[in-house]
DNA sequence: GAGTTTGAAACT
DNA sequence: CAGTTTCAAACTC
């Protein structure tokens, strides 16, 4: 989980939003791209869909209640529980402005970019390192599935190197990027890591806890940001968790609008110890910037989940009734919906918001963060016992739930757009959702959506958000019907079934043995784990965008043929009418360009797609005709109301056009026509009495003929 | 509809 | 990473 304000979220790059991408090696932080300011922008991503997986089975408040002149005193850890290894170390340089929180289950570094020169600090994993003066914090938190937290605060209206030991550099902006880790792997601090002071404190391998930073309305302008982050950590076991409420409240101050007030943070959550840990004093910026937010209170006063009101519409919120789980839709970002925020260097293509899933020992539930301008209502869910969700964040991650067993935990990170994550049945604590079958979640009578409020509709969602999917766009994948699996062997568990590596769930598939149903979610999850441990981008598009001056679409791995000549559905390249790359290995390949079996092949396909089209259209023509007439002429036997003319020869009508007739004839011999001209007047009588049905037919009244 | 072909995914 | 096996879709008859 991360939650990262607007305002930072653009302010902050591309490697820092990237859980992967924060540093998880040995190297200094000098070296991280983040250090350097310099952004790597994942060409291989053609999705930017990030939905960072977070085993938090743990809580991190974040308070602000020291008074300004804590400004020096940058972080305070306190960790409660009887593993604690390096709490008070951490606590004992919360004034050069880092944090580090280390647990028997997790390890939280908080650590602030400090822009005073001189002040270096090696980061090594479990190191706590805060600088005075810096603008950057970033709390990360080392575990299982790796967490951090970054903190970014811009060097606008602080004074560099005011002074080492204080952080009194105006934040103006406050992101929390990601929470997790592995316990493999060695934090390292990313930013321009200069920190006057540095602890290193080791500690085991630790459960990741989920940390929440939700957003509230101002509270005053100009005010020392605070923050006090409490954390409860469960030294002794997964499954071991006592409920400990924690609250995180701090006020978040933006660069952006000189006028506007700063920002209150309120996180609150159930832990599952005493640990806390308090990061207090941090920024005062002279000009701050009111964030619209909207708070939603969660069963009780101390949970509330705040939304912010100035990003895109990334999330939707599903409620099913009937069901004890609250959805959280995951769709993937958009470039097109920035808020208009300060930062114009804002290039951030994946902003989108981040629902956060939160399950405690008793309530398992997921929130949204939903963009402000769309979202004005959000019904709260009531929680039966302690837990918290927040999450205000610009970009698609997620926050695992707290309940154990996170070495199942999959990286959601490359989940296809628009699946869910929903607190799960089973031990898994989740359930990954397909994005289909959120589809049919929301188009389902029992999915309430707060669309009429403001919300943004589940459609309008999807076709904004909803990115390509295998040379498909997912709305078009949504709407297209979905071709039913017959896995006979995988259990639909593997990627050999399309519906599993769609992300969706078997529905009306020949597939025996299904496990991809909700039934299954935890050999599910696990399977979707272990995909994702194969390949962490196993559920990504396959196709996506090239690189620049390439195709827009191109097959992200390539094809490995050898024998279809990548002219057939085999190839997975042409299977998604896309032309061979530079990535393929495929061998005799006929699917380039100027290929003139693709040629000749096209054309066919072509030509045998426009006689379809044409029977189609004839078909729909023809049949628009006979429903046509049946509807005129149907009225006419029931009603008599715009009847059509031939309606109306009626045996009458026709006694009476013959005795016309007849009399024509006779009026013809009367004057001894020949019979040519006899005709001809009988034909011209006809012609009239015809005319006459016919002017009767637009009549209400019967038709009359007179001769 | 059964059997074959094919290549991605999974496995070693 | 390469070779092999497994698997299900695509294809052929």
């Amino acid at each position: 989980m991360d939650v990262v304000s607007p305002e930072l979220n653009i302010l902050l790059p591309d490697e820092i939003m990237d859980t992967e991408a924060i540093v998880m090696d040995d190297d200094p932080p000098a070296e991280s791209p983040a250090a350097s300011g310099q952004s790597q922008p994942s060409d291989d991503a053609p999705i930017p869909m990030e939905t960072d997986v977070l085993a938090v089975p743990e809580i991190v408040s974040l308070c602000s209640d020291a008074p300004p002149t804590q400004r020096t005193q940058a972080l305070t850890t306190s960790i409660t529980t009887d593993s604690t290894l390096c709490s008070t170390t951490s606590a004992t340089h919360l004034t050069s402005g880092g944090l580090q929180k280390l647990s028997a289950n997790h390890q939280i570094i908080l650590n602030k970019v400090a822009s005073s020169p001189g002040a270096d600090t090696t980061r090594s994993p479990g190191t706590t390192t805060i600088t005075p003066g810096g603008q950057k914090f970033m709390v990360t938190a080392i575990g299982k599935s790796g967490q951090s937290i970054v903190l970014q605060l811009p060097h606008t209206g602080s004074k560099p190197g005011s002074g080492q030991g204080e952080a009194k550099a105006n934040p103006q902006h406050f992101k929390v990027l990601t929470i997790g880790g592995r316990t493999d792997l060695k934090p390292v601090m990313v930013g321009q890591a200069v920190s006057s002071a540095s602890q290193i404190s080791t500690l085991q391998a630790q459960q990741l806890k989920t940390v929440q930073i939700a957003k509230k309305t101002q509270v005053s302008s100009a005010g020392p940001i605070k923050f006090i982050i409490t954390k409860a950590v469960n030294n002794k076991g997964l499954t071991a968790q006592t409920s400990v409420s924690n609250v995180i409240t701090g006020r978040v101050l933006s660069t952006s609008s000189p006028v506007t007030p700063p920002r209150t943070i309120t996180l609150s959550e159930t832990l599952s110890s005493n640990s806390k840990i308090a990061i207090s004093p941090l920024k005062s910026p002279s000009k701050v910037r009111h964030a619209p937010v909207q708070t939603v209170t969660v069963g009780g006063p101390q949970f509330k989940t705040i939304f912010p009101l100035s990003t895109s519409s990334n999330v939707q919120q599903i409620q099913v009734p009937g069901s004890r789980f609250h959805y959280v839709r995951l769709v993937t970002a958009t470039t097109g919906s920035s808020t208009g925020q300060a930062g114009s260097h804002c290039t951030n293509s994946s902003m989108t918001a981040k629902p956060m899933v939160v399950n405690t020992a008793q309530v398992r539930m997921s929130v949204p963060i939903i963009p402000a301008q769309t979202m004005k209502q959000v019904v709260p869910k009531p929680l039966t016992s302690s837990g918290q969700v927040l999450t205000t964040q610009t970009q698609q991650r997620l926050i695992m739930p707290a309940t154990p067993l996170p070495q199942i935990q999959p990286n959601l990170t490359n989940l296809p757009p628009g699946t869910m994550l929903a607190p799960g049945s089973g031990n898994m604590g989740y359930t990954v959702l397909p994005a289909h079958y959120v589809t049919q979640l929301q188009q389902s009578a029992y999915v309430t959506l707060a669309s009429s409020s403001g919300f943004p509709t589940p459609t309008g969602i999807q076709t904004q958000a909803r990115l390509p999917l295998n040379g498909l766009s997912t709305s078009d994948a949504a709407s297209r019907p979905r071709k039913p699996c017959n896995c006979n062997k995988s259990q639909c568990l593997k990627l050999y079934c399309d519906c599993f590596a769609n992300g969706e769930f078997c529905q009306s598939c020949n597939c025996t043995n299904c496990f991809n149903n909700l039934e299954h979610e935890t050999e599910r999850a696990k399977a979707i784990k272990a995909c994702l441990d194969r390949n962490p981008e196993a559920f990504k598009p396959k196709i996506g965008k090239g690189k620049e001056g390439e195709s827009d679409r191109r097959h992200s791995k390539g094809c490995n043929c050898k024998r279809s000549g990548c002219l057939k559905n085999y190839c997975e390249c042409y299977e998604a009418k896309i032309m061979c790359s530079s990535t393929c290995k495929c061998v005799g390949c006929k699917n380039f360009e100027e290929s003139p079996e693709r040629k000749t092949l096209m054309h066919l396909a072509d030509a045998a797609e426009v006689r379809v089209q044409q029977q189609t259209a004839a078909k729909t023509k023809l049949s628009s005709q006979i429903s046509d007439l049946f509807t005129r002429t149907t009225p006419a036997i029931t009603s008599g109301g715009g009847r059509m003319p031939f309606t109306f020869v009626t045996k009458e009508v026709a006694e009476a056009t013959c005795e016309c007739l007849l009399e024509q004839a006779e009026q013809a011999e009367l004057i001894q026509q020949p019979q040519a001209t006899a005709e001809r007047m009988i034909l011209e009588e006809f012609g009239r009495c015809l005319m006459r049905i016919i002017s009767s037919a637009g009549k209400t009244d019967c038709p009359s003929i007179n001769c």
